[in-house]
DNA sequence: AACGTACCCTGCCGGC
DNA sequence: TGCCGGCAGGGTACGT
């Protein structure tokens, strides 16, 4: 589900629950995927944060708790069947979710990323002064890769997934498949630009709910920036841009769906 | 380095 | 109605 909006939106709705609260036990029964869990038990949280699509939790006692939740991962204040871990706090139990178990939590020191890899190879924030153009820039032009794959990576940019790589591209005019090294300087500040623009709008409408729901906030509620999408899941429908009459078309790329306008973003 | 493929899982949808 | 293949917001580990 998740991407950088539907992650920040859950960051923003939990931690009102979390800070200060003292975590009492993290119960569940797979040790492999919810690592070190038992070292969170008895600590208070003491902040929240977020980088691209993983949540960090800091804990008492220099320790740091890490979620990402992969394809179907979430949060519910209510019982749910495919709940993998509780979370006792002093006055509530939250409920973590992933029917598909792609979702890993891992308690660390806190910064010791090593066993996380993509942490530590990760791009800049894109809602952050850290996303510059010039750093954007020069990043593209070190790989020949298709820019939806590079956007996919997380390398250049965190927090981009399939929705808002196909939205962004979509915004910019640019074919998914166009060489990260061919795009030209206007052409990298329009996806410099849309890309900051589209999780902006995704943040403010938390993130978006597909038509299956496996995403949705914690209280159930759905996010809306679905409503808002020009490309992703748009298949054979006119594209929505101003004087275009092309049709939105589907294809795979870096082994994902990918949705691009034929007319409007050409090879 | 750049691809391709398989894999980790479960649920849902469309076609037959 | 029922079965079955295909597909899904992510990421890793292989091979060539």
């Amino acid at each position: 589900m998740p991407e950088l909006p539907e992650v920040e939106t859950t960051r923003r709705i939990l931690e009102p629950h979390l800070l200060g609260q003292t975590i009492l036990r993290l119960e569940h029964t797979d040790p492999a995927r919810y690592r070190r869990t038992e070292l969170a038990e008895g600590r208070k949280v003491l902040s929240t944060s977020r980088r691209g699509k993983f949540i960090l939790l800091e804990l008492e006692g220099g320790l740091e708790a890490v979620i990402h939740l992969g394809m179907t991962g979430g949060f519910r204040f209510t019982r749910h069947r495919h709940t993998r871990l509780r979370v006792r706090l002093e006055g509530e139990t939250l409920y973590y979710i992933d029917p598909r178990r792609f979702g890993k939590w891992w308690v660390v020191e806190k910064g010791d990323h090593d066993e996380i890899g993509l942490l530590g190879r990760m791009g800049p924030e894109p809602l952050s002064a850290a996303f510059t153009l010039p750093a954007f820039k020069q990043h593209l032009a070190q790989t020949s890769r298709k820019i939806k794959e590079v956007l996919l990576s997380q390398e250049s940019v965190a927090g981009v997934g399939n929705i808002y790589a196909d939205e962004s591209l979509w915004m910019s005019r640019i074919h998914p498949q166009r060489p990260a090294s061919s795009l030209k300087p206007a052409e990298i500040k329009r996806l410099h630009e849309a890309i900051k623009a589209v999780l902006e709008k995704a943040v403010r409408v938390g993130g978006s709910t597909l038509s299956d729901a496996s995403y949705k906030q914690p209280s159930g509620e759905s996010g809306y920036f679905q409503l808002e999408h020009n490309a992703y899941d748009k298949t054979d429908q006119p594209c929505h841009r101003p004087g275009c009459r092309g049709k939105i078309r589907k294809i795979v790329v870096g082994g994902r769906g990918t949705h691009f306008c034929p007319n409007c973003q050409r090879l």
